[in-house]
DNA sequence: CCGCATCCTCATGGATACTG
DNA sequence: CAGTATCCATGAGGATGCGG
């Protein structure tokens, strides 16, 4: 007779803005979801297709139960229901941000047979590069598994910003590794170009990339 | 016969640095016991209690786990082991303060019957007061619920630090609901005063959170 | 096809008791 | 005090069903 007092599904229970914050969004699969809604709104089979290998039930349950705390919503879409975040769930970037920087060294060590997105690099890189500048502005496209990825950086703002982007320009072509390396700092344009994993007018790439050599 | 391929415990199988990093600190729990070791290494029993209700195997578990992951490590103190945070482990502090700002609505709405422990304000004020300078710089003693938690505030740094201090100074006292609702921002020292929730020489309080008044 | 809902199995989390 | 051991509740993951 005493259980009544569960309210939410699993809660810390604790008044700190870090627990509460990760009751909303700490529960397996919610921030990965926020990730792959970062870039623009996404149907429910895309997100099940890149988000690779999560079970249905989950995702519904995950979507709902985010839809209920504001941090996304859904939206009727040209052709059909489309899942958007709102303006505090996209405020999520900052620390997902911070929390890729910090796993950087989790992904220098290498693809596995680990499953891989070219929609990730549009957070990643962005990411990895904070505190970059160019000045001259310049752009690049990357070009990852046939998705294209508009790198811009500038000299005003102290962080890189990319998108994907449908419409073909000057773009070099790489396998994931070689872009996730080179963004972590774990090699250098050189060396990639050396191995024969950079194809195209590396110029633009020497700019962005060129910072402190691999650790080894 | 295909089960062989199931390596580490459930990990997301991605190349992305922000899954990875999840793989590694997602579990339930295992940011919660890097919050209580940013303020410095802490016994077995210590961190149970303050935690507020882990299970013993849960906190064994997450312990080993993170120690593997060279998050955390055992050491010998003069009492006994204790468990500290190493280099990469301490490093998720940035991530965990951007968190903790996003998640600052969340405690904004007030302290239900929720667990607290002065501890947390450790990594909590210092994050929620990101951004803001004094000139001269200024310290102010917080006692809550029996502990000191020493607030510095200078010129150069754009964060605020603060730590557990055993030794007593100037101090204000103040119940944890006030400490975090200025924290947050959701009340102006002005308002915790007039309600009687703050008592002390407000003044160099007011120099720290004069801040934006409350949305209201 | 897409967008879920249901079912089933098993791994994980949580509470409590127990032990060196 | 610092964990193990145990038992039960819950959640994750995969397969399948089903209406539009």
């Amino acid at each position: 007779m005493d259980e009544v007092k569960r309210v939410a599904s699993r809660s810390y229970g604790q008044f700190c803005a870090l627990a509460r914050a990760l009751d909303v969004v700490g529960d397996r699969w919610n921030l990965l979801i926020v990730r792959e809604l970062l870039p623009g709104p996404l149907r429910y089979g895309e997100l099940k297709s890149s988000l690779g290998g999560i079970a249905t039930n989950l995702l519904t349950e995950r979507l709902r139960s985010l839809e209920s705390s504001e941090i996304l919503e859904r939206r009727l879409g040209e052709s059909g229901v489309v899942y958007a975040l709102t303006r505090w769930g996209s405020e999520l970037r900052e620390p997902m941000e911070a929390l890729g920087r910090w796993g950087a060294p989790l992904v220098a060590s290498g693809r596995g047979d680990d499953y891989f997105h070219p929609r990730w690099l549009v957070l990643a890189i962005p990411a990895l590069l904070q505190g970059t500048t160019a000045d001259p502005p310049l752009s690049v496209g990357l070009e990852v598994e046939g998705y294209l990825i508009n790198l811009r950086v500038d000299q005003t703002g102290p962080h890189a910003t990319a998108d994907l982007d449908p419409r073909p320009s000057t773009v070099l072509s790489a396998p994931p590794d070689t872009v996730v390396a080179l963004a972590a700092g774990a090699i250098t344009v050189d060396q990639a170009i050396d191995v024969g994993h950079l194809e195209g007018d590396a110029e633009d790439l020497w700019r962005v990339f060129r910072r402190s050599p691999p650790k080894t």
